[in-house]
DNA sequence: AGAAATACGTGAAACATTTCACGCCGAAGG
DNA sequence: CCTTCGGCGTGAAATGTTTCACGTATTTCT
């Protein structure tokens, strides 16, 4: 007895069915076929347990139904939630997701793209802060956070509305002295509109403001632990009010000042951004500024997969909320 | 002029080097060819900007460089961390990395295995408790935290150590009144195994404890804070430690216990099992059993890719460790 | 009812690679 | 100096699809 042990193939389905091979692959691209035929071709995959070869397919085609993703990191939690959503926005749409993190290690970066270009995956989201990536201007790319030129879309949450909104919300809850806490050193990304948001409504409020950030990778977090300790005088800080760029940095500095004697929000009030709620206990809230998470991955992916590719934009800008988190008074 | 359009193909590098296709085929494959041959390969492919078509070789040999990791999330911290240290130590051995995210849908993990089998992707690393899940045996998988059956080799931390440790060290800090809080449903997987140990030591040391866990979806974390207010009296907790299943419901147990009243660690300390430790803020710290992640994400990976696989372990225990983290007295 | 038009199934060619039997050339042995 | 053997480059076959020109059968119009 001649054992088949190869998975079967179109061409089995056919002689199975009794039907022609171009028929069979009709069948399995939604290509109308007389019902009878499509009948045959369904019952015969099933019973031999068909399955596509999709890269018999991606080979004629040359599109592969695969997005790469390009990301610095996974387990930080704002971009550990947009790649899930980024994922289960292009599942939706059929396509697979080929993940790829950096570190923001600028060569790693480009190797992706390479690999990418040579892997055929049908498009790219990336979000990488490296100034001199090349890309392909054949291969669809969409950039998050992070404009590079009229060509390249870039999605992103609105910033610099986000730091309007922190400032305001500060302001309003009767903060007068306020400082901009800045982590990590200048990137190229939109994430530095924050700053120029807040610094716009202080100015024009007529507040007092002062702008702290790590330019150094050895300078860390001491910077602004001493920044602290530098404006409390007998025991009591001269500050009332702190935007940080990131939660994750709010609910360290909260952490800082706790240390320190200060108490959050009766003395000091925060507000972060990113909105990361997933923590779980109350402990690891803050007041924030809200990214639509869910948002900026599926507009990327649509944009990324729009059929008409002449028309593309080249800044889209979501809208961020404000939401209270038990480090301001309110 | 005849423009070539297309991208340059190994017969065109075939051409421009004047030497035979299946001479271009071997540079690629690393297989030995006489070094000038080898060098005006390189060169032409060089000059076309050659890449290896990833679709026609997967076609021809079966084999796609890709690994299809299948997870409930990525934007909880443990299991984000995981992805990345995944990821990571797949890039290592040059694999690329196929993500499917599932919320541990059963329907949604099944569908992943089958689009899987479609792609061709050399191997699986899923973290399911779908306890009906069909893997399928040719296709390698490995399993991280779940044992399925001898033919599908499990790598976890060891869990039953992990609760043996954390009841351990409770009793020598002093408690003498225990409780398990244990998160979810009752699932397939290994971390059921916590529990288990943290009660073999109770009992072994006389030392009371009791076992709450959620079971049904509604009930939530309500279940636990009826359990705590239960226990109060006077203003005093009749409890003195609480393993908790997992670092994030620690922290929601941190923080409703400081609702109540009780301060954490003076009155009732806490341990939780994960160890998360990337939250950047000491108020979301805590006492934990450490999981090894990246050795988990290494091992998976090394067991997935071993040439030979008649000897597959099927299952692997990974060791853990306490870190004190704020919520105990040391 | 006959001819033209339409609808649709057919199967060969093409996609870019790997593999392998073949044959050429040079080296080694007698 | 002739023969044999080994090493190595060669190119055709094969992989599993999609596509498209083709031909057959059915329908429709007069």
């Amino acid at each position: 007895m001649k054992q088949k042990s190869t998975t079967p193939t179109m061409k089995d389905v056919a002689r199975e069915a009794g039907v022609a091979l171009g028929t069979v692959s009709k069948v399995f691209n939604n290509i109308p076929v007389g019902e009878s035929y499509r009948q045959r071709v369904v019952e015969a995959a099933g019973k031999l347990g068909y399955q596509v070869n999709q890269y018999a397919r991606g080979l004629k085609t040359n599109r592969t139904n695969t997005v790469a993703l390009i990301l610095p990191s996974v387990d930080h939690p704002f971009f550990g939630a947009l790649a899930q959503q980024l994922c289960l926005a292009l599942s939706r749409r059929s396509y697979r997701t080929l993940l790829y993190v950096t570190g923001s290690n600028p060569e790693v970066e480009q190797q992706c793209i390479r690999m990418v270009q040579q892997n055929k995956a049908d498009g790219i989201i990336g979000l990488t802060y490296n100034p001199g990536l090349e890309v392909d201007e054949a291969l669809p790319f969409v950039s998050i956070d992070r404009y590079f030129s009229p060509g390249v879309p870039c999605v992103a949450s609105d910033n610099l509305g986000g730091g309007r909104l922190a400032a305001e919300r500060l302001i309003s809850l009767g903060c007068r002295h306020l400082a901009f806490f800045r982590n990590g050193p200048i990137q190229a990304g939109e994430a530095d509109k924050r700053g120029d948001g807040f610094e716009q409504i202080c100015r024009a409020r007529g507040v007092s403001y002062e702008v702290i950030r790590i330019n150094d990778e050895e300078q860390s977090l001491e910077v602004f632990r001493d920044y602290l300790i530098g404006h409390i005088s007998n025991g009591k800080l001269d500050l009332d009010g702190i935007f940080c760029s990131t939660d994750l940095l709010a609910l360290t500095i909260r952490g800082m000042l706790e240390e320190l004697g200060q108490r959050v929000p009766e003395d000091v009030q925060l507000v972060g951004f990113d909105g990361i709620r997933q923590f779980g206990s109350e402990g690891c809230y803050c007041s924030t500024i809200v990214q639509p998470i869910a948002q900026l991955a599926q507009t990327s992916v649509d944009i990324l997969l729009q059929e008409d590719r002449s028309a593309l934009p080249s800044l889209i800008c979501l809208p961020v909320a404000y939401a209270a988190g038990g480090t301001t008074r309110e």
